[in-house]
DNA sequence: CATATGAATGAATTTAACTCATCTATTGGC
DNA sequence: GCCAATAGATGAGTTAAATTCATTCATATG
């Protein structure tokens, strides 16, 4: 399927329709000479006549009549799915799907930035503390917390997860051997795995294990346990980027390391749909987020 | 109707249909960059996402499901219309409508050399005392002997008819004054005018009136007349280019002038038809044998 | 982990499209 | 009949679009 050069069939349509090159030129906004030429190099193309030339007018052959009608209807539809597509509504809306602690301390304090660098974009979040499946339709994009497997989507990391003790500068914690008069704070993981950040784990990391004592308060909320660190009674495992805010103020101050590695936090989405270019501009919104953000520990290597 | 660039549609249909930019690329004989560019400007045009790109792989959008049906079969269409007019059969018959003398002592004489430069081109000759109306679909094509008009056509002139006194040399003609002791051979024309080569005009443009015998022969085929003027029966008012053959073998003389002139013989076609260009290409032939023919009378003027 | 695969980007190159100048053959008005 | 207007043709020169080349990136595969 070896077509001639398309310019030629379009500037054919135009002088067949027009019976005229000079009023073909002046609706494709050439020169008739352009015109002239190309339908020339098309009756070479084919080597059939398609106009017979008179002084002043040109008159469609018979091959010319029998070529116009499809060139005529073709380019009319073309022109028409054309200014369909053209013309349909471009989503500017994007939903993401965020479990709730990383919404209310990392994502809020930073969306006044997207909005200011996005302003077109309606953002919308929404919260689950449940992976949502992203083929469902209910979002665009999700910020997930874990090792995947992301298959079938587009996952970019955006940082690795850190637990380390943290307390009210009240308690006066200095180091480890300290903990054996504190109480410890427990959150009750939903998906326990190797990586969740049980005392158990950083006690066996810090080689702190008999250190911990035996008595300590559990939390189904993870926010529960921040606040009863804050308000200090006891210590609590947890991400300092969670609480950096809560840091910054001075509630809570991380007495000593180690910390202990969690899972990666994930930005992803399906790399389709009519709102593709607004949910990779939140994308890489995230990545200069995380890229412009001061280390609140120093990284030991990842 | 402003359609994006045209390759730029051509370029997404095939990368659709291909569902590869790479093969897509093939299939067109270019790189695959160039198809990428493509793309990317058609998306750029219309403003909207056509292809998901993922690694090693495209996946047309929702928008490109919609465009890629209308380019398909427009294309298609546009395919199959050139692929039938491109193996039309091209007509390479001419039929030429020819008056009986013309034909057998101008243009017979000459068709080998018609037949050698064009071999492809079968002429096939119509004979008309009659001029044959050429919308009438009997010939594309005619040689005629007149004035014209020759409105709606073509008309190519070949060159003007001339007449002389012509006779075997037996008769030992020398000059007018001779003419009292021959007899002279008259043609009936089916249509005299005043161009009509008569003797009796002749006479009047020779000055040579009183000379002429008041006996006669007349035929009503001039081709009988050439022939009794060979056989020394008489002179015979006669056009020489029609007796070209005669004067070289030495059967006709022209004894003395002067010539009288006749109409023209014009070369005359439609201007249209799907063998226009072997129509054209007889009369440019015609032209060239004309133009080279060397001359036999000496021109004295027009 | 190394290699293969295929799309993306941007500068450089190539090519096709287009313009300009001129010519030709009417056609229409005076 | 003459002359200006009209519209298509031709070919060289110019311009803009198409294409390539070099390089990068993100997987996917062995």
């Amino acid at each position: 399927m070896s077509l001639p050069p398309l310019a030629t069939l379009r500037a054919f349509e135009a002088a067949a329709r027009h019976q005229s090159f000079k009023n073909a030129a002046s609706e494709l906004a050439v020169t008739p000479t352009a015109i002239s030429h190309q339908i020339r190099l098309l009756e070479e193309t084919l080597g059939v006549r398609l106009f017979d030339r008179k002084p002043r007018q040109v008159v469609l052959t018979e091959a010319g009549q029998e070529l116009y009608p499809v060139f005529r209807d073709g380019f009319a539809a073309f022109a028409k799915a054309v200014d369909r597509v053209r013309s349909r509504p471009v989503s500017r809306s994007i939903t993401v799907s965020v479990i709730p602690s990383f919404a209310a301390k990392w994502l809020l304090p930073r969306l006044p930035r997207f909005q200011a660098e996005y302003p077109g974009v309606n953002l919308r979040l929404h919260t689950s503390p449940e992976a949502v499946d992203l083929a469902g339709g209910v979002a665009d994009a999700a910020i997930r917390y874990g090792v995947g497997p992301y298959t079938g989507l587009v996952a970019h990391k955006m940082f690795r997860e850190q637990f380390v003790p943290l307390c009210s500068p009240v308690l006066g914690l200095k180091k480890p051997e300290d903990l054996r008069n504190a109480t410890l704070l427990h959150f009750d993981w939903l998906r326990p795995d190797d990586a969740t950040p049980t005392w158990q784990r950083w006690g066996q990391v810090a080689d702190a294990v008999n250190h911990l004592p035996s008595a300590g308060i559990s939390f189904s909320d993870d926010s529960h346990a921040i606040q009863a660190a804050i308000a200090g009674q006891g210590v609590v495992l947890a991400s300092p980027e969670m609480v950096r805010a809560e840091i910054d103020a001075g509630l809570l101050v991380m007495p000593f390391g180690p910390e202990i590695k969690g899972h990666c936090y994930h930005y992803v989405h399906t790399g389709r749909g009519d709102n593709l270019r607004e949910v990779e501009a939140f994308g890489a919104w995230i990545e200069s987020e995380v890229a412009s953000a001061a280390p609140i520990i120093e990284q030991s290597g990842d």
